[in-house]
DNA sequence: AGCCGCCGTGATGGTTCTGTGACACATCAG
DNA sequence: CTGATGTGTCACAGAACCATCACGGCGGCT
């Protein structure tokens, strides 16, 4: 079965009008990503058998199959790479359709090249994440007696006690470990972890903030690793940093 | 048709309040850029027909043609210049429209001068031939025993004491020791620091040197650092000048 | 359907930072 | 020398910000 994981940063672009799959698939190379590109439903579901990749970007009307169609089969064979799909209609209802389907998101015709590479940003960060976990090879972290990995959502804590850490816990916490000593704003760690079109409050933040602490720090009212600075954010110590 | 590429430098600032608009291009200057402002959105477009440059801050309330309109027009042409909006109002929502107009990023007034540069550097750094930002960032400012990271607003005191500057500490330490030796006046302090829309008085500047010298100077009576240039503010000293 | 765990938000109380006034001292003009 | 003006220093109050808790919504699982 495919998976993002094997190669995250590839994307199949399934167009079938020529000039504007061109377009597409150049703006994505530009931005680092590996692209292939088929022209109609069919191609799209023998190349996803053959390959794999870490994002679809599929038009709805195609030849033969339709978009929704081909989303449709790629989920009953059990294939979850997200799927982004293009629309020439802005019918509100085809948004809905495409989420039946099975889609990821929903970009309606004709739109703006930027706010396409935001989406396939926003979209591949989720992969990219599971990317560097297993890229550090060690994707284990350690500080103070803690351990954590990523990979498995799992830590153990100074004390020996065993925890799982969710989704959001560890997003931040890896987020806030690839920058050892350095801050963190608010805002970055929503953006990294949230995304650009996600608009929780920065409270939230804190949140996760006490989580992390009351998981790892030995003394959580006056941490050592998760640092506060006052007015901007916050700043990961791995060691005994002074 | 424009592009970023020929003067990455420069930046065009368009709002048409005269305040806000001299604070954030003096500070931009400061910084190093090149800036052009112009206060309606007609303006904008014309200068963008004349001109290029890397980067437009794009306040969204403006007279006639507002912000999104300009933004729309812009990628119209095929120009596809950076935009970095300005809003009034904080709607989150509205970081979506802005996206959708064809710009880059959003920022909500009223806006910390600082998080301004910071994301005027993040859009411009996209851009390879923009290399170094500012001179003394991310630089380490040594000066009499003392070493200040202002990357994470820490420092190290000649007598080996840890000191986590406050944000206004740090700002103004960084804006003296841009200019070594040189004069800085107070009201250039508060347009640096404090920006386009608070006016504390000169005597808050005063206390931020008092305790800038109660944490750097070996006898902050009589400070080798921090020299008062009486009758017209403050002056920089990192060397061992008298 | 019911349960449970995760997530986001609001409220509350405590902490830190910032700006100001007061007063003493320093500097300058005459 | 004397007054006028600018600066050093301190303490304090308000503002801004953060830690923490409790609660409700949502979605997944049984």
């Amino acid at each position: 079965m495919n998976t993002p994981a094997e190669h995250p940063r590839h994307i199949l672009v399934v167009e079938d009008e020529p000039h504007l799959a061109a377009g597409v698939v150049e703006n994505l190379r530009a931005e680092g990503y590996e692209v292939d590109s088929v022209a109609d439903g069919q191609r799209a579901l023998d190349w996803l058998q053959a390959n794999s990749c870490g994002l679809v970007l599929l038009d709805v009307m195609l030849p033969e199959v339709d978009g929704f169609a081909v989303c449709r089969t790629l989920r009953e064979r059990g294939d979850n790479t997200p799927v982004l799909f293009l629309t020439a209609r802005g019918d509100p209802a085809d948004r809905v359709r495409g989420l039946e389907a099975g889609g990821d998101d929903y970009l309606a015709k004709p739109f703006h090249l930027r706010e396409l590479l935001l989406r396939v940003r926003a979209i591949l960060r989720r992969w990219d994440w599971y990317q560097s976990a297993s890229a550090a090879d060690g994707a284990v972290l350690r500080f103070g007696g803690n351990e954590v990995d990523f990979r498995a959502f799992r830590a153990r804590s100074w004390n020996g006690f065993a925890q799982e850490l969710t989704e959001k816990e560890a997003m931040i916490l890896k987020v806030l470990a690839e920058r050892p000593g350095e801050i963190v704003s608010r805002e970055d760690l929503l953006e990294r972890v949230w995304g650009y079109d996600v608009f929780p409050s920065t409270r939230t933040v804190d949140n996760f903030i006490l989580r992390l602490r009351k998981r790892f720090e030995r003394d959580p009212a006056n941490p050592r690793h998760f640092l506060t600075v006052w007015g901007v954010g916050y700043r990961f110590m791995s060691g005994a940093g002074s």
